[in-house]
DNA sequence: ATGCGGCGGAACGCAACCGTTACGTCGTAG
DNA sequence: CTACGACGTAACGGTTGCGTTCCGCCGCAT
């Protein structure tokens, strides 16, 4: 019944809504209009503007990320900060991403989904790739996953999402090196 | 002429309302009402709501963070972690940080202030450190400072402030040795 | 040909907030 | 005692957005 090239103006309208003004000041009016839309046609697929929200970036960041294996945990090291890094810096998420982790931290519905969503997904790629390293032996056994995985984003994030300082050629391999560096220092033991 | 006391108390409920609801959503008849002053009395001392968020987080986030200078790299290392570790793990900090990064990346006048600001206060006491460190030959001649920081600062962020885990009594301890092994690993090299 | 249903548009009453103004109170300086 | 100025309160007109309703249009299935 819903006429799906609306429901797809919609959510892309969303998409830069919340990119331009952000989840606080995001108004059903404004999407409205930008998608070129009546507002009918907006409450006809929700009720809400939460769960416009909530609907559509579940939708958006549930696509699953592939997780590295190429066999070596330097390349899948490499590999995965390329492709997050990537991520970071389209216009869009890097706007949206930490408007939205802001808003987490007072809405526990915005903050469930997100948890859901990101840890779900990215965070146990990390996880992953760790496991993985360890069963190859490339990092010591009791490495900690937990201190890996924030090794490995925090920097980036920072950097990209936080500080906003450009990344130059070869920031990445400097960064991966460092974090490699880190890991099999065996510093990071757990317990 | 202007009450000390209005002014102190305009300024604790402006720091309350941005953790609460945020930039985007602070409205000045909320701080008023929380402040206990009328409207009046916020015109009179400041004419934007940006104007005065930006003189108000100035002042706040503009006092001199000391630069540890313990004399060993590893223990300013750790004791700049704990510093920074525990300003985000203050509530109010917590919220307002984060949300103001996110304006920041779509309010060039926030994101001035932010980058003078934490800029020249926080992360020249990393490079500071680093400095010191490579001084004493406790780091290698070329490291790279700008990593370093994102190194130091990147996981504690993200831990703390983004994906909002709790951290045990070794957590700490665990990521500066993991974060000084990557430094001394002698792969963060410039150029 | 007819009818159903999604569509855009317009308007509704309601609420919040903007920035400004007028008024009356009160503490303090002179 | 008087005058000044900051204060709280209340109200202003104007804007924006909410969520709802009604209208007329149009595509599509029957």
């Amino acid at each position: 019944m819903l006429r799906n090239d609306i429901t797809v103006a919609i959510r892309n309208a969303v998409m830069s809504e919340l990119a331009e003004v952000g989840y606080g000041r995001l108004s059903i009016e404004a999407v409205a209009r930008r998608a070129g839309v009546g507002k009918t046609a907006i409450y006809r697929r929700w009720s809400n503007k939460l769960e416009m929200v909530l609907e559509i970036i579940t939708d958006v960041a549930g696509r699953k990320v592939p997780v590295p294996d190429t066999g070596s945990f330097a390349d899948d090291l490499d590999l995965l900060m390329m492709i997050v890094s990537r991520a970071l810096q389209h216009r869009v998420a890097s706007q949206i991403i930490p408007d939205l982790m802001a808003e987490a931290a007072r809405n526990p519905q915005i903050a469930e989904t997100l948890q859901r969503v990101l840890r779900l997904h990215q965070q146990s790629v990390g996880e992953k790739l760790v496991g993985q390293a360890i069963a190859r032996g490339e990092l010591p056994e009791g490495t900690d996953a937990d201190v890996a995985v924030d090794l490995i984003l925090g920097p980036l994030y920072w950097r990209l999402a936080v500080s906003r300082q450009p990344i130059d050629g070869d920031y990445l391999e400097k960064l991966a090196a460092a974090v490699l560096g880190s890991l099999r220092g065996g510093s990071a033991k757990s317990k």
